[in-house]
DNA sequence: ATTGTAATTGAGAATCAGTTGCAATTATAA
DNA sequence: TTATAATTGCAACTGATTCTCAATTACAAT
């Protein structure tokens, strides 16, 4: 059974000009087999362990067309490289994010949706993505760090 | 007249047992007298056109240390490097970014504020700081790009 | 004012994510 | 099957940020 990530990636590819290569195929695979974030070493480490030979160059490469199609989105810059994670199927969401344990917890509200929606229309401003990350204390290190 | 953000700095720095030099001086008036935004780079540039010598390595040094000083706030990471603004005496904001022109369009709202800490009370998430950075087109770019 | 000491500095080397040039390979439409 | 433009891996390259280290300096305690 193909997969609908399959389809939607060939069909964004075709529509540019460009080829669905295996490698494409299995970075795309990657990524969609991934639980939650992970960043572009990550990826090529795990795909590595599964005997898949893609270059780093190539991945590097492919993350921005599945960031075009919409089948991945750019989560966070964390430390100093760039995160990912599939939302195909899945919803769009924001992120807390635990400075001590580094657990990224992830938080969706329509009502936070909306009114960021209409904030951007009385701005005049064409809204196509945004990111929200709120950074703090999760509450399990919360609890643990000493204060009260 | 002695800066208030001097003072603050000195306390800050005074707590953590650091020393006010005058290179740490000069970056922040440097720092503070820069009208939006800046990157490190901006920042050595400005501060060597008016003949202050400070290292690049100071600066990358400082600007953690305000950061912390609460004195400036990290705004994003455009391209691969970050950028700072100072927000003493000015309210904390975020940002509508124009992928098109790269206008940086500030924007604040009291009830997207409430809401978010709504939110991190709900998930008991101890928030410290956040970001949010909207993307997409400001109302000129949007006019010029010829759809409809 | 002098001194002791830990903090700081600048310069350049090192690191590291991400990018790029290029020759060999490959997808795909005709 | 062929023509051709797109793609690949590799290694060299960027550019931002961090680090190393010897020389300097702030500043608290004499
Ligand atoms: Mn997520
Ligand atoms: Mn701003
Ligand atoms: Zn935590
Ligand atoms: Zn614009």
């Amino acid at each position: 059974m193909k997969r609908m990530e399959d389809r939607v990636f060939r069909e964004f590819l075709q529509k540019k000009g460009l080829k669905f290569t295996k490698e494409r195929a299995a970075i795309l695979k990657g990524v969609f087999s991934a639980r939650g974030h992970f960043d572009p070493d990550d990826l090529l480490i795990k795909m590595r362990g599964k005997g898949i030979r893609v270059s780093k160059a190539s991945i590097y490469r492919t993350l921005p067309l599945l960031l075009e199609s919409g089948l991945i989105e750019q989560v966070l810059k964390v430390d100093k490289h760039a995160h990912y994670e599939h939302t195909f199927g899945r919803g769009h969401h924001d992120h807390l994010i635990c400075l001590k344990c580094g657990k990224v917890i992830p938080l969706y509200s329509r009502k936070l949706e909306k009114l960021q929606e209409n904030l951007c229309r009385k701005e005049k401003f064409k809204c196509l993505t945004h990111t929200l990350e709120i950074r703090g204390y999760c509450l399990r290190c919360n609890s643990k760090s000493g204060l009260s």
